[in-house]
Formats: C-alpha cells, structure tokens, sequence
DNA sequence: AGCACGCCGACT
DNA sequence: GTCGGCGTGCTC
C-alpha cells in the first residue's frame, strides 16, 4: 500500500489516503472526506509518514478525467502561498463543479484565424508589433497607449503570430466582461471567430464544455475575467491583461488575488509573453518598466487623427452662491452648445442613486443601515433606500422615525439627482443613465450603444461603469461632477485610482474627427490630481507618486499585508485583536501599525478592526504572517482575514 | 466549505 | 416534551 497526498476543493489543506500503487500528482480520484465522498486530485506533496497509518482511509476510485498538468499544479501552490489561502480553496477555483460529468451536446469552438483581416498600421503602430513580435518566452511588455491609440489591434497581431506558429492558446483577461461586447466584434473582425468566453455567468453546460475544451487544446483563444486565469490551459502562449491598471482585477472576496500580479505568476510558468495594455498604467507596472523589468512599448497617439479633448477646471468654491446646483454655469454653457450642435454628452459621477444621505431637518437623524456603520442611499427610481455595502433595502419612509416629522431631506448628489438636475436644466435633452444596476447584462449594454449610435441619446449620465465603455463617435464633452469625491479618506492609492479613473473618462470625448472637451469640476483645484489632469501631464503625477511612495516605503518600494479582525460580538472582538497585536513577533524591517477601527466599522452585522503590515521589499511577509498567526489562538466566532498587497482599505 | 453535535429558547 | 437556531469542532 502507497501513501498519498489527496487535495479535495474545498478550504483545507492536503489529506493522505491509502492505495495499492502509486498514482501521478494531477490524477482525480474519488476518496471519503469525512461522512461523504468526494472527488480530488493526487497532489504533489510528500505525505506525512509520521501520520498513524490505521488512521489512514483508502482511495475509492481512479477517475478516467486527464490528469491536471504540472503548470497547474504549479500555479494552485503558489497563489496559495502567496495569498495565504488553505491549496483547497485555491484547487476549487481550478476547477467547476460538473467535474466528471459527460456532456451531451458540447458546444462547437471556432478555431480564429489569423489571416482573417490584414489591418493597415501607422508606421508608430507597425514598430510596436514588431517589437511584439520578437518576444519568445516568458517576458512582462506594457503596451501604453492613450485611450484611442489602437491597443486592441496591436496586441490582436501578437495575437495572430502565436496562433499562427502552432497550437498555443491565447489568454485575454478584461476587467468587466459586461462591456466586452465592443471587444468581442473587434475580435471577429480580425480573426473571422468569436472567442471562447469565460466570466462568472455562464451556464454549467457552458462552463463544463469551456473548461473541457481549454484543458483539451481544442480551444485557442479564451477571453474572460480574472478567474479565467485558472482555466487547465493546455498549452498556453500568451496572457493579454488589457486595462492592466483596472482596480476590479483584484478579487476582494474568498480567495484575494490580484488576477494582474497573478498572470504574471501563471506567464513564467507557462513561459510565455504577457503583455500589459493600458492608457493609464499601474505604478507598479510603470515603476517596473523605468527598472528595465518589463519592456515599455508606447503608441502615441490617437488612431486616424483624432486628438485628446481639451480640459478646463471649474472651481466649485466661487459657485456656492444661490440653491444648490450640481451643475456650473461653465458646464450648462459647455452642454447647450453640444445641445445645439447636435453632439453628445456624457456627466461622470461616481455614486449610484440619488443622494447619499437622508437628514431630518427636524431633529437631526440621519438614515443608516442597521447591518453597516453607513448611510443610507436614497434612491428615486426605485423609491427605495438602500445600503450600499449589505444590499439592505426599504421603502422611503414618510416621516422620520425617530421624531415623525415629515421634514426628511435627502442631502448630496448621486446619478438620478444629476440627471434629474439636468433634465430641469434642459427639458428637451434625452437623458439616458448607467449604473451597474441599470446594466444587469451585456444585452442593457448593447442597446445603450445602439441608441447613442443612432443619436437618440443627448445626454449620458452614468458611474465609472462608463470609463471602460466604448467608442462613441460623436461624443464631444465629458463633465466631470466631482473630480475631488475618489481623492478624501487617505486611502494609499487614492490618487493613482481617481488620476486613472477621470484620465478614461475623459478619454471618452472626441474619439473621432470632432474635438473634444472634458470640464472638471472641483473644490480643490490646487490639488496635484487635478492639476495633472487639466495639463494631461502623466509623467508629472507619476514622478509625484512614484517620489512619495518611494519615501514612505509604500508599494511598490514595500510591501503591504492587511489584517481585518471581525466579529459580531464586538467585545470578544477587540479582545482578540488586541491579543493579536501583543503577540506580533519583533522584527527588523517590519512594522504592525494599528489596530484602528476599520473605515466602516460595522460590516453585515460585523464589526471590524484593521492591522497593517508593512515591511522592506526584502522581506517574505508570508513567512512573518505565518510565525505570527500559527501562535495565535483566536475564537472561532472572529474572523481574521489576511490580505497581501491590499487595494481596498474600508 | 460542509456536516454533525450539543446547548438553549419557543411552541404544540 | 420536541423542534430548530447557531456556536463549535472536525475532516487523512
């Protein structure tokens, strides 16, 4: 009888099983896990001898599944070792739950051809894709161009090279696969074929026969979100991270993982090209080119001619005067004249709803939810108010419900509250808005393109769901809100994220022949943002940021770990924390600052504590976490979450 | 993650 | 008296 290694996908670790001969790592098998039986893969660890053998149980079965290959296995163990997450949760997401069922009808994958279309490209354009294309093996290139530059089709020629040159496949990772339907015809365009989809809302036959055909080889291409990066490729030869400085690449539930820093983990192994896209790069990508890790291909300008919008700055402050407006003077002069033009318009705000907060004049209350330390979100359409961070909703009460007044006041603007603003404003404009709740699935999406194709929409108003949007052609004026709103709360990368997120807004106007205008509107104009910004002048705020990180020792010139402490019983809780603060073991080079009350202190009925962990770039924190943690004795009713090189601070 | 065990309050 | 809520512990 042989000693094995089984890791089941499930959040545990490996467990050893009997059996009479040895089975390769990557083979499934069925075995018995504690009152039930499940499937899961021999793993490539030494089982521990020292474990009484009669306690040991035997395999039950051999699945006829190929085995998982060594790339993957490769892979699982270390995103698990680097997000601190048990192997099985990490094996779950590398695999579906159809796992071993036959499908009846699978789906036909359309092999993409690379001589489909032969595109004509600007002599700047054809330098980048023969820089592309003398990359072999595995090697980070960022692909920065500014947004109209034509990415898309220069990394689509890479493309073409890799599925010419043999049966390697291709991995594309998009951050919202809701708006990817522009993308998805720019592919067919080029290659004749759609592309296999992967993203969390296929159906289980769709998953099953996905999965089925990407391990088999059978598939070429796979465009998907970040858990796409799990797929069994067969033989991978190239990961595209389009939009790589994208926040939602980074997964803040179950298993966090930054599906950018992790591709570049899933690249080396498979030694392949990764290629990095986009027109407002990470710092930490941009710091890795100015270091010569990564190659840095530029694509200056804008495709055909068209040239970036001109931006003017409205300062808030003088404005103040008389009931409150969303809305400046500059900024109705600005959409009255795209009005009369028969041009359109689109106002970024970057908050769902109506108002953000609902005030009694009367006594005072203001509105939260009884689950979240958080207002309330008034929301008109749905004559509703929600939370925003548990989902709790109720209808939009009459009276206050402490002092029955009716003097409730809903405080603040969200999208409903300017796009009503602008229709008082301009009462003949079309006004047409997106959310993420107005845009439930890629259909939503496409009929907004439709009709502002068709001009029947004047006015757009809508969240940072419209950064990443699409080409509108004759688009001319972006009116940013609050360019200040991202910038409070002192959060590391507040400045790179609202810096990236208005520089796409922006982007949005004149694409084509028409110039266009971005207006900002702001209560900090002096602010180093805002100024970058109206002077488009990256390298300026990237210098900035890169200095001041580079000072405090803050990514990507150190590392971060984050430790959320939470619990319903709030007591218990902050005892525990505390015990965990006492026990953190003295190191060089590494400081625990906190603890201090999480930016929202209750979440779904939790309260919550943050620790940070920062440390020199030299040191393993994954090792520090471990002495740290595996001392520690903490009540099963807390939880501690561990967060590497974390993004999200509330 | 499941699943069972066991302790406590609520209800027929 | 039994039902079921959820807090706790275990899975080779």
């Amino acid at each position: 009888m042989q000693r094995l290694s089984v890791l089941f996908p499930v959040a545990l670790g490996c467990y050893d099983y009997l059996n009479d001969n040895n089975l390769k790592p990557g083979t499934f098998v069925w075995a018995p896990l504690g009152r039930k039986k499940c499937m899961g893969v021999v793993w490539d660890k030494k089982p521990d001898e020292k474990y009484p053998i009669e306690k040991l149980k035997s395999i039950e079965s051999v699945c006829p599944e190929p085995p998982l290959n060594t790339q993957m296995i490769r892979f699982i163990n270390w995103v698990a070792g680097y997000t601190l997450t048990p192997l099985g949760a990490v094996l779950k997401m590398a695999l579906h739950p159809e796992i071993g069922k036959i499908s009846k009808k699978p789906l036909i994958f359309d092999e993409p051809n690379p001589h489909f279309t032969q595109i004509d490209f600007s002599p700047a354009q054809q330098k980048v894709v023969n820089g592309l294309f003398k990359i072999q093996g595995f090697q980070v290139a960022l692909l920065d161009g500014v947004t109209g530059s034509g990415k898309t089709e220069v990394y689509f020629e890479k493309t073409a090279q890799v599925l010419e040159s043999g049966h390697q496949q291709i991995l594309v990772l998009l951050p919202e696969i809701i708006l990817t339907t522009a993308w998805l015809g720019r592919f067919e365009k080029r290659f004749g074929v759609n592309p296999a989809l992967w993203h969390s809302s296929l159906t289980p036959n769709q998953r099953r026969d996905t999965w089925e055909a990407v391990r088999s080889g059978t598939v070429r291409v796979v465009v998907g979100a970040r858990s796409a990066l799990f797929l069994p490729f067969h033989n991978l030869g190239l990961i595209i991270v389009d939009e790589e400085h994208d926040p939602s690449f980074k997964q803040e539930e179950g298993v966090l993982y930054h599906a950018r820093d992790m591709a570049i983990v899933r690249a080396k192994i498979a030694n392949c090209p990764l290629i990095l896209a986009s027109a407002t790069p990470s710092l930490e990508t941009y710091v890795h080119t100015q270091q010569g890790d990564y190659l840095h291909f530029i694509l200056p300008e804008r495709f055909a001619g068209a040239t970036l919008p001109d931006t003017e700055t409205v300062d808030m402050r003088q404005k103040e005067k008389g009931p409150v407006q969303f809305i400046s003077k500059d900024l109705q002069i600005a959409l009255k004249d795209r009005l009369d033009k028969k041009e359109q318009s689109l106002l970024f705000l970057n908050r769902r709803g109506y108002a953000p907060l609902m005030l009694c004049r009367q006594c005072g209350h203001r509105l939260q939810c009884p689950h979240c330390s958080a207002w309330l979100v008034t929301h008109k359409g749905s004559h509703t108010l929600q939370c925003h961070h548990c989902g709790y909703t109720l209808p939009v009460p009459k009276v206050c419900p402490v002092c029955q007044s009716e003097n409730l006041v809903a405080c603040g603007p969200g999208v409903e509250r300017v796009a009503e603003e602008t229709q008082n404003l301009f009462p003949n404009a079309r006004i047409a808005q997106i959310t993420s709740e107005t845009l439930k699935n890629p259909k939503d999406f496409e009929q907004i393109i439709q009709k502002m194709d068709a001009g029947e929409i004047d006015i757009l108003v809508g969240t940072q769901i419209l950064a990443k949007g699409h080409h509108f052609a004759n688009l001319t004026l972006v009116g940013v809100i609050d360019a200040d709103m991202g910038l409070s709360g002192g959060d590391l990368r507040a400045g790179e994220r609202t810096f990236q997120l208005i520089q796409q807004v922006m982007g949005r106007a004149g694409r084509e022949h028409k110039k266009g205008l971005a207006v900002l509107q702001s209560y900090n104009p002096e602010n180093l943002i805002i100024q970058a910004l109206q002077k488009n002048d990256r390298t300026t705020f990237l210098t900035e940021e890169m200095n001041a990180r580079k000072i405090l020792k803050m990514p990507p010139f150190g590392k971060l770990a984050s430790l959320i402490i939470s619990g319903k019983n709030q007591t218990l809780t902050y005892q525990t924390v505390q015990k965990i603060v006492r026990h953190a073991p003295q190191k060089p080079n590494i400081s625990v600052l906190g603890p201090v009350v999480a930016p929202i202190a209750k979440l779904r009925g939790k309260y919550r504590y943050r620790l940070l962990v920062k440390a020199d770039k030299s040191i393993n924190i994954q090792n520090y976490l471990h002495l740290w943690m595996d001392g520690a004795i903490i009540p099963p009713s807390v939880d501690v979450r561990m967060d590497i090189d974390p993004y999200s601070f509330f």
